[in-house]
DNA sequence: GCAAATTCTCGAAATATTTCGAAACAAGCG
DNA sequence: CGCTTGTTTCGAAATATTTCGAGAATTTGC
């Protein structure tokens, strides 16, 4: 992209001179005016790759304004956005960064096109978006614009170009699992979230390697999905587990909050935890540390992975090369009170 | 402000000619460049004003780009300031706002002064405080910029002439202990959270009505405070009153976040919620919905107030008159799972 | 199918901003 | 006090953006 200006420093009139057009027209490109024809908008657009232009306001932006970087989150009553955000944002104060919060609209109103223009408009320096479904055209728009953007624990895979940071959710899934076959569980449950999301199929994975490294069966109606990572797909998964004719003794959750779930869901049944039945969660959420009993759970650094996040976001921002696509961080098990051996039997 | 400009529209030129500079110099004083005399810029600054001239990115940015409202919170990991900033958040999409977040770094780091300037400079369209201590010098410095700002529930008591955004604190805290009483409880504590905060005191004084209505004393012993309005409080409050000779057999606290500490710390000590203390939070978070046993709460319509400060903001950006400059909106007493009639009573 | 109305594109002219260098002023030094 | 050096302030010229109107393209109405 770096094109050795011969001479003369790049204009607006040469640009307009090489796109043949007139100079009104090449800002109006470049600051997003919307009376341009797309097929003129390619041409001024081509010329201004070639050249490598850069309009004084931008030039100045990037120079003055603490820059301020989009975060993007669907949902804002689960433990771990606000983590992650508290992440964020305290990384945020440290780096002389603003952060500018927006909620997914669920209905899409500002169409996903033109949230994505305004953005860039919007002279952000950056954009992280947290567990929500971006479109692969969308996060290109953005990476036409040279604008970062980071994913926190994608929904979607993550493809080869795209920057995200996550946690080890496979290994993690694997180690919850061990856990409770460690206790001495056999009939382990799974309760997932979004069932398509990437982070759920890791874990999912997760806890049936840790099952078939032991030599157990993967029993499919113990595996119970379709939800969200919520509260309400604990209560209706927990239910749903309660009627299977023999019963798991121990529960992974795909979330805390789904944790939670069935923590109240198994007050309200007369189930106690961790004697009936044993449960872990994901996430490690503040949350889940202050239930009665405090929860097991696969702790991610939650606000590890928002400054992981905003870091990556500054560096490509400055221009630095990354070193890798994709972070993970690592997940640890954290045993607190909802886990215990079963009922009548000793830990292996 | 309304210069009626005879005939010829106001450019750059017409201020220049005015002012005996150069259409650059006008320039550089309305984009706020550092490098005109004081001198030399009060003299623009006074034409400026005589024929009210406004920059056309100013009458585009009024008209086009979304406006940004900053708030400014204390901490991010209080049910009670995620539900604000939810309730914020949720208007802000549909009124077609974006919302900044920045956390008061306690170091203080960028200089309040510091901060106001920046604030003020980045054209916000205004500003929201939740909970944190802002001085009146600060907040006199938005207003005589222009910038509206809503505190919602202030720690300092609210000047008359800052617009705040509360609850019926006073009524509340009243509430709250009158539904103890009714229950049959006597012996009634307060655990508070930050003593001098103005929300504190009216909860306090509310405990102290509703007592002395019914003819019951205040006992001191009673009543704990000195903490913040978080968990630790309610562990160290519930551990002190536990120390007494004759324990209370309903405890009061100042919000939710403490209450929840008492709950951990009471299933510590082996004392049941509600069978051997009853206990009532304040401002009914999800959290201490989610509790178990369910917290009994004072409600305070958390999401409702981010919703009324954003509104309160965007009304005074938009020049209205505001018929009041503190807006209270109503608490309500929730009960739960977290009271009931003391041992061997019954209800009155 | 055609004229009228509307919208879309684009650039000339008007306006605004930035760059850069030249005065004006200030400070250090022999 | 002259001279150099550095800093501040300002405007001419260069550059960028906006306004606005005229033609082209499209839609609408009949």
């Amino acid at each position: 992209m770096v094109t050795a200006a011969s001479g003369t420093k790049a204009t607006l009139a040469t640009i307009a001179r090489e796109a043949g057009v007139s100079a009104p027209t090449v800002s109006k490109v470049v600051n997003g005016r919307d009376d341009v024809a797309p097929k003129t908008r390619a041409r001024v657009l081509a010329a201004l790759e070639q050249v490598g232009y850069q309009s004084p306001v931008q030039r100045r932006s990037v120079a003055d304004l603490t820059p301020v970087v989009e975060v993007v989150v669907d949902v804002l009553d689960s433990g771990y956005t606000i983590e992650v955000l508290a992440g964020i944002l305290a990384f945020a104060a440290s780096a002389d960064v603003e952060i500018l919060v927006s909620v997914t609209d669920p209905s899409g109103r500002p169409s996903p096109e033109r949230r994505a223009q305004r953005i860039a408009d919007a002279g952000r320096a950056g954009m992280i978006v947290v567990t929500s479904a971006f479109s692969e055209a969308q996060l290109h728009a953005f990476r036409r614009r040279h604008i970062p953007v980071v994913v926190i624990d994608p929904l979607n895979p993550p493809s080869a170009d795209v920057v995200s940071v996550g946690t080890t959710n496979w290994a993690g899934g694997k180690a919850a699992t061990e856990h409770l076959l460690d206790l001495g569980h056999r009939r382990i449950a799974y309760i997932g979230g979004i069932e398509a999301a990437e982070c759920n199929q890791a874990r999912l994975h997760g806890y049936m390697a840790a099952l078939m490294a032991r030599g157990l069966p993967v029993e499919p109606r113990y595996i119970v999905s379709g939800g969200k990572f919520r509260r309400e797909s604990g209560v209706a998964g927990f239910q749903q587990l309660l009627e299977l004719e023999q019963r798991p003794t121990a529960i992974f959750a795909g979330s805390d909050s789904i944790a939670l779930g069935v923590l109240s869901e198994a007050v309200r049944q007369g189930v106690s935890i961790p004697r009936d039945i044993s449960l872990i969660g994901f996430d490690g959420t503040r949350q889940g540390e202050e239930s009665v009993p405090p929860l097991s759970s696969v702790a991610q650094p939650l606000e590890e992975m928002g400054r992981a996040a905003l870091r990556s976001v500054l560096r490509q921002a400055r221009g630095e090369v990354l070193d890798s696509h994709r972070v993970e961080l690592a997940t640890q098990v954290v045993v607190r009170g909802s886990t215990a051996p079963p009922a009548g039997e000793q830990p292996a």
